[in-house]
DNA sequence: ACCAATTCCGACTACATCTATAGGGATAGT
DNA sequence: ACTATCCCTATAGATGTAGTCGGAATTGGT
């Protein structure tokens, strides 16, 4: 499973990418947004910040700003911070014992891991921005009919 | 995460599979050959046959076979059983507002999960069998060497 | 110098899940 | 009857997750 926690940050930066490149955004503000408790929000800003995705402005008109483009922020890279190698066969009862049988699930859940990583590395948040606009016109178009 | 308690089963369906059709088989045995704890395998035996993935013979010489083919069997249906949809957003932040920019997400695990299903539903456990098979080979080449 | 807005830090509770075990009951062959 | 085997329920302990709390540190405005 893939934790709130690591949900919250996707939306997070989908939020940060929307915005102006260099513009603090307030935690009170990307929560309201994405329907977020703020108290945990806080939290996971901070986390984000820790990994590199962000960086933030204290004090008055402070807030969170990305470190990089959003073309160049992959979503993996995200789920990869907080919820490490998913499907990682070490954290598993595979790891503790080598035996040829063994083996074979161990390979399975690595086809399975890197399945995952070639989906999700393939949206950066740019695309992610990007397909939340396709959509929202789509619903105003079919709504106005 | 996948939980020890379905790599277990997956190791007792590939002990299982490796077995002559219709020959019952001790929770002991697997439990040795595979290397798992005998109490915890004997209620994970349970669950397989509560899934329909076994039956059971009691009594003396009784012990646990396959309902179906090896060949018939896919990792995938094991996994499925145990573990649920994993990644289904719904079960997580997502699944309890409905926004265009939660949607996104959404589809993005959506992808996440049907790509690890292809991977793993994929493989039957006659597929598995045949790949320890061939490891073990290639092993046992490389040592006499 | 003060105040208000904001991020930052560490601890903390409540809750659920997972692993594994334990004790004893039911069943079948000999 | 005896023994080997599966079957059922309960449960202890460890771990992880969600989300909260109180207050400290920083910055800008007046």
């Amino acid at each position: 499973m893939i934790s709130n926690r690591c949900i919250y940050a996707l939306l997070a930066m989908l939020e940060l990418s929307k915005r102006p490149h260099g513009d603090p955004v307030k935690i009170s503000e990307i929560a309201r947004e994405q329907q977020i408790p703020v108290r945990f929000l806080e939290a996971i800003l901070r986390d984000l910040k820790q990994g590199g995705f962000t960086t933030s402005v204290r004090g008055k008109d402070g807030g969170y700003l990305l470190t990089r483009d959003p073309g160049q922020i992959r979503a993996g890279d995200v789920i990869q911070y907080f919820e490490g190698s998913v499907l990682d066969a070490e954290k598993t009862a595979l790891g503790n014992v080598q035996a040829v049988g063994r083996q074979i699930l161990t390979n399975l859940m690595g086809d399975a891991a890197n399945a995952l990583e070639r989906t999700w590395n393939g949206k950066s948040f740019k695309d992610l921005v990007d397909e939340e606009q396709e959509l929202r016109q789509k619903f105003v178009a079919n709504y106005s009919i």
